[in-house]
RNA sequence: CGGGGAGUAGCGCAGUCCGGUUAGCGCGCAGCGUUCGGGACGCUGAGGUCGGAGGUUCGAAUCCUCUCUCCCCGACCA
């Protein structure tokens, strides 16, 4: 066919509003056309890119047993209702009423769907293990949009759900996974790495994530550059320094004038950062008041402070709220404040003589200690990783890098088939929940990603 | 949702502060001609509710009010 008959012109310049080299480059390329924010078209030029990518993942897939199949888009709120996802699920997730005045949503992901599925197809241990999956239409109703293809509301997806006898299935579907998914991040071209993640609306025991590095990466990752670790910041663990033998000393109370910040503090008491802690204040969603207390040279990782208080969403609190528990903000410390829940890292659990807050503006206490002068409802790893600390395993200082999630994994255990019932019978006729996993690959984002790394000014450079 | 920016021809922009011919420019597009073994050139031309609504004014792309949309940072989310 002749170039002047392909639908979709390309263009000399990039519009103005484009950022991404990949968003820019598959514009003028003619591959992707906006239609509204995080809503695009795919032109023939870029449906047939998306198509091989989509090849590759439907063969890599098959190879490890997958049965592909087609789930609607459209789906009854009862399902998500079942699941309690319809609660707990925010307005990323779009609902709407039918004619009849049924409660429909659209679907963000199919575990609801594979669930109902299950139950009234799978009764006996002899027809597990399974592997079904589809390319479909996820919309999801993201707060923000960005990047031409990397982060669309509108977007297909290729998910697989594994079916299980028990946890051991699980486990080697999702070591199958693991190498389909090596196999067609390497096919792709993409340079990635493979890191732990947090479970977040999945559920479940356990997840990774591939991600692509890239400088436009919205995700930041840790990698140990002996390479036995790297985690999604997210969740990502370090090496916690010793804990330091010292005497406890009497604590004081001692006038630090305009010392709001941690820095001020530490310089105007001439102590290293870590011998100070930080009280960041937060909102649960329960309405409880989050007390968190972190030595002053880290930073509090809100991912693992929602799981260490079980709280869904956090937010800052305001002036009244930390008044209103007896603190002060600025000059905050657990030392005697009412009304709120503690949450101590192990940086301070693990050094003594700290100093913090007074909750009176202008002073701080020296030599706090928690245990003597304050308790803790719960002391657990609240900390960020950051470039430079130290890799839990083997201590060398990790390196940060930006990436895209291209794929990701899950074992979802029975969260779903429990509440959906989906159950089979074994060989001594007892009933028993079917195991499950998810297994994402999205097929548009892979796509921009692979364009995202194989380009050069004058354009796009397909891996061949 | 908070902060910032932008909507003028298919794309990139100027004009807006300081209201006043038929709203311009480059690229692209069409016709004609020239050229043609590496994205060629010339002439001619088509194409615009100046995002939308309301208001001020003799007169609004330009001033005022409201509103919609898009982009960026953050929040959020995976």
């Amino acid at each position: 066919m002749r170039m002047a008959h392909l639908f979709g012109r390309t263009l000399r310049e990039a519009p103005g509003d484009v950022e991404l080299p990949s968003h820019k480059y598959m514009i003028r390329a003619g591959m992707i056309r906006p239609l509204g924010a995080g809503i695009y078209s795919l032109l023939p030029l870029g449906w047939r890119v998306v198509r091989k990518v989509e090849q590759v993942i439907r063969e890599e897939i098959d190879a490890i047993g997958g049965q592909e199949m087609l789930m609607p888009v459209v789906h009854p709120a009862d399902v998500w209702k079942e699941s309690g996802r319809y609660e707990a699920v925010g307005p990323e997730m779009t609902r709407f009423k039918d004619r009849g005045d049924r409660d429909m949503v659209l679907a963000m992901t199919h575990e609801e769907v594979v669930a109902d599925l299950a139950r009234q197809e799978i009764n006996s241990y002899r027809q597990l293990p399974m592997l079904v999956y589809h390319i479909q239409t996820k919309w999801r109703d993201e707060p923000r949009a960005r990047g031409g293809l990397i982060r669309v509301r509108e977007f297909t997806m290729k998910d697989s759900y594994s079916l299980d006898l028990d946890e051991a299935g699980l486990d080697l579907q999702y070591r199958n996974h693991w190498y389909a998914y090596e196999r067609i991040f390497r096919r792709c071209g993409l340079d990635y790495v493979i890191v732990g993640a947090d479970t977040g609306m999945m559920g479940g025991s356990a997840s990774h994530e591939y991600m692509a590095l890239s400088e436009y990466g919205e995700d930041l990752v840790l990698i140990c550059p002996n390479g036995d670790y790297a985690a999604n910041q997210e969740v990502a663990l370090f090496k916690r320094d010793a804990k330091v033998n010292e005497p406890l000393l009497p604590m004081e109370e001692v006038a630090t004038p305009d010392t709001t910040t941690i820095q001020k503090l530490a310089d105007f008491m001439g102590v290293p950062l870590a011998r100070t802690a930080k009280a960041v204040f937060f909102v649960g969603e329960s309405g409880d008041f989050i007390f968190a207390v972190i030595r002053g040279d880290l930073d509090v990782n809100e991912t693992k402070l929602r799981k260490a208080t079980g709280e869904r969403t956090l937010t800052p609190a305001t002036v009244e709220q930390i008044h209103a528990i007896g603190a002060e903000a600025g000059y905050g410390s657990p030392v005697g404040v009412r009304n709120c829940r503690v949450i101590v890292d192990e940086s301070i659990r693990d050094t003594p003589n700290l100093v913090a807050g007074a909750n009176k503006v202008g002073y701080h206490l020296r030599n706090t200690n928690l245990g003597r002068d304050y308790q803790a409802d719960v002391v657990a790893d609240i900390a960020s990783a950051v470039a430079g600390l130290p890799c839990p395993h083997c201590g060398a200082p990790m390196i940060a890098e930006r990436a895209i999630e291209v794929g990701n994994i899950f074992k979802l255990g029975t969260r779903y088939s429990e509440s959906f019932g989906a159950t089979y019978l074994d060989a001594n006729g007892d009933s028993k929940p079917i195991v499950m996993g998810s297994y994402g690959i999205g097929s548009g984002r892979v796509t921009a990603t692979i364009a995202e790394q194989h380009h050069d000014d004058k354009g796009l450079i397909w891996p061949a």
